[in-house]
DNA sequence: AATGAATGAGAGTTCATTCAT
DNA sequence: AATGAATGAACTCTCATTCAT
């Protein structure tokens, strides 16, 4: 078992854990089986982690820290609102399309409880439906995105319809490219389903909307 | 110590593990507390249910039933199909906005494990996406939703963008009324989020599309 | 199911529990399945019986006293030493081997623990000792056993002989007929295994001897 | 709490066990009990052994792998059929009558069912058979066991009778030496019961004997 | 007498976490 | 820092027995 001194012990916790998790869930998930894999023994994971569900929070956190991050960097260059909208869609499913296991800790075992999921909701996912927010408000202001749109629902859909392509991705277990369908992702939010001028718009779009998670 | 004779023990089991799974988490919950709560020993479960993870998979199986049943039904009188989407839509947001702990079984405990999901999947969902994808079909065919609609891509939109309607509902906890939002749901799904006219369609909603859960 | 309305309702109870001891061993006998078995509800073996042990109490018993019974009659008819001890022998080893589940019943059930193998040698085994001490005794009265032979040691040496012959055909599973092994185990007994003349009696057969179940 | 570290653990659970499932028999003992009676947390019983059954496996393995050893080993010094037969039967009284504890597992415990039975036989009893039928084949050849002796009969003659010795001196419980006994049984086993010179041998020890238990 | 649904006490085993080394 | 043996709390499920019918 080659044990390199170097402090990436951590780091390979982490992937180890996440292996793990995906593979077994998280309670099913022994403390010693990551332990194994990571080439540690189990006493070592209580000097980086206070507990098991410590793994699972920091896992999240430090995933999230680097792609929130990296998307709002994403969106600087980026000109018009259905190319902001597109390369979030293209972010969010490249990041969860690349490693089927961190895809599959994110959409099953993060949402084990309504504890773990008011924290992922509290902490990143406010973020997320705030810049959704944002991208979508300027969109509205440079007559991109309709004036009458209810941005509290419309976020809400936006990421609804993305969380939906992860995990029929995850359990459809076919192995196609889940980036590929940010655009039609995209495009059928922006067109819609409708065809074109048959909808009259009967009313607007509901005025007295709910609030929800990422609302502020 | 009263012995009730009456056979809405199941029942009352069932109605208790909603409650207690809602409160605690399936793994949280002891099968004990689910018996103190419906008024019976713990043994007695095990007359009605093989385990505990039985009662979870009994749950999700009679709800099911009841309401698929009732969904197609619903849509017989219907005759357009933004009528029809909006049925199924506040169909589904009403069944569960009506039953918190309900809801918190289907968003949260239901997905516990991917195992659970695959389940959830193949059983309910399949029939929930078919459903969708006929009355898409047909709305193409009446010329009430686009020719070029990815019907893949689609289903999968509108069921995430109503999954998640619930799961912020659930997690916002501001207790607004769930079903309320199926028309502006329904609205931004049909007629999109971009302004009218400014969209070009650039090009058509992607041809190769993924295959997922719900996808036959 | 037939349900004779004939009490035999407590034979067939004990007969059905012979066969579930035998097959799956005392403790892991399932109550219900005796019940089952006897074709009789599972309360209703408690109206026959104080409890599970009851009834393997009672078996014992009630096999006990016909068959203690009966030898001793069967002595009755039977002049010499040698004739009588063989008489024994035989119907030892007939019983058990005409009825393979009891035999087992008797041979492992009724020895699982030190509480039943003392209630055991209490009621039957000690008469069984006594008499076979009783035909020991007046063998060496009537000159065809030896007068310095240790009735104690012999009387067990003689039990344990034909105890171990049964064992040994149950586990051997050969199906071979137990009862012809009556001649040649008491012949055997009786002349011993040593070359006629060869064994020099250098002592006499141990003196102060030991006493133990089935000695008073 | 002190920590032992003495890895004299498994042998403090032995111990332990060999009292417990003595005094309150194998179903009836708590792996609890035999934890606290051990000195060591209930968990650490299952570093060292599978489960309670195999607690009673390795018990039984560790004591006969060293007693069949020491046995051969024993033999080798003795010249003569008797005192080789004197010297197992020694050893066997002594090993068990030397601890009563382990006697009594032995005796009723370990023949709790016709599963720990048969592997009890196809381990060492097996061997020990082997060994006896040996020794009396020898005899044979030298001349001091009789030609015509049936040495399948003859070897569970011999092993009842001794068996049937550590039982009656475990359900007596009058703490007599139990040891002691081995001269007289022998003794018994070669001499015979009848009276030299009365007993016409009319026929020859049974020709077509039973296999059986240590019978190849 | 007979039923069988209901009871509820009870225990083997697992595994996250600790801590002496 | 790292180890891994030891800990002990915790929980599902079984099944002998009861008792209302």
């Amino acid at each position: 078992m080659p044990r390199p001194r170097t402090e990436d012990k951590r780091k390979r916790i982490l992937e180890a854990a996440v292996k793990v998790f995906a593979r077994k869930g998280y309670f099913a998930a022994r403390v010693s089986e990551i332990a194994r894999k990571a080439g540690v023994a189990d006493g070592t994971i209580y000097l980086y982690f206070r507990s098991k569900e410590d793994i699972l929070v920091k896992l999240f956190d430090e995933v999230m820290a680097e792609h929130v991050q990296q998307m709002r960097e994403a969106l600087r260059g980026l000109a018009t609102t259905p190319a902001r909208l597109r390369a979030i869609a293209e972010r969010h499913l490249r990041v969860l399309g690349a490693n089927r296991d961190l895809a599959v800790v994110f959409q099953v075992e993060l949402r084990q409880s309504t504890r773990f999921m008011e924290r992922f909701t509290a902490s990143w996912l406010q973020d997320y439906f705030a810049l959704l927010n944002e991208v979508m408000e300027e969109g509205q202001g440079n007559g991109s995105l309709r004036e009458d749109l209810n941005r509290k629902v419309a976020t809400k859909v936006f990421f609804g319809a993305l969380d939906e392509m992860v995990t029929s991705w995850i359990i459809g277990g076919k192995g196609y490219d889940l980036g590929q369908l940010a655009i039609p992702v995209v495009d059928l939010f922006l067109q819609g389903a409708g065809a074109p001028g048959r909808i009259a718009r009967v009313r607007p779009a509901l005025a007295g909307a709910a609030p929800g998670r990422g609302g502020k």
